[in-house]
DNA sequence: AGATCGATTCCCT
DNA sequence: GGGAATCGATCTG
């Protein structure tokens, strides 16, 4: 899918996007080779212009600052962020530029480039551990600080979506989401059912995302 | 200027 | 199931 085409696919509200995201491939290309993942978990949050109230949950839900800044720009960019002093984790950009929403990519099978996956993640017991979890996904794709902004347009990251929408796609409340963006009125994280690859917690039953 | 705590992971029990 | 590691963005005074 080029990128024009990409742009337009993202340009929506990230409760629709997230879904649809999952079985989409995420490759990145660095000079020790390639490593690709097909998505099997992410999270939505929702930015400030794609809905009457905005997602208490979300990095942004202050207002811009320098380091969500990227969330509202134009879709088809990543917003990667720094967190409990050690980790990275990585959003895709979806939604209007000004809207501020994004998905969170929680979650992946390595599909490309498992040996140098594997050797980023030392520590992993399983394959399907390489990227189960944020922060495994974004080391297994060496995705750090200097990726934040970076476009999706196939020069470094590519994202291809799934050629059908996945079937029996699961939702719940998001990890690590405290207060009402927490809550049962916030079930936008989204699974694919079987995968060994999709993080252990889960907070609540997991339901249906479409009915 | 100082305190707080996080969209987490790993290792130990 | 619990705690440590680790640092910077954001908030408070």
């Amino acid at each position: 899918m080029d990128f024009e085409t990409l742009v337009r696919w993202l340009l929506r509200d990230p409760v629709a996007v997230a879904p649809d995201l999952l079985g989409a491939v995420l490759t990145h290309t660095t000079p020790e080779g390639t490593v690709g993942v097909r998505l099997t978990e992410v999270e939505a949050y929702r930015g400030h212009r794609d809905s009457d109230h905005p997602d208490p949950g979300s990095h942004s839900y202050n207002g811009r600052t320098p380091r969500n800044e990227v969330m509202w720009g134009p879709p088809g960019h990543l917003y990667v962020y720094f967190t409990y002093g050690m980790h990275f984790c990585a959003n895709v950009v979806c939604g209007p530029a000004g809207s501020s929403s994004g998905c969170l990519l929680r979650a992946g099978e390595i599909v490309e480039g498992i040996d140098l996956a594997r050797s980023r993640r030392s520590a992993a017991r399983r394959d399907a551990d390489l990227a189960r979890g944020p922060a495994r996904l974004a080391q297994a794709l060496s995705i750090g600080r200097d990726d934040n902004g970076a476009t999706l347009d196939g020069a470094s990251f590519r994202l291809e979506p799934p050629a059908h929408r996945a079937a029996g796609v699961l939702s719940g409340p998001r990890v690590g989401v405290a207060g009402e963006g927490g809550s049962a009125d916030y079930l936008w994280r989204f699974w694919l059912p079987g995968e060994p690859s999709v993080s252990t917690y889960r907070a609540a039953k997991p339901r249906p995302a479409r009915g």
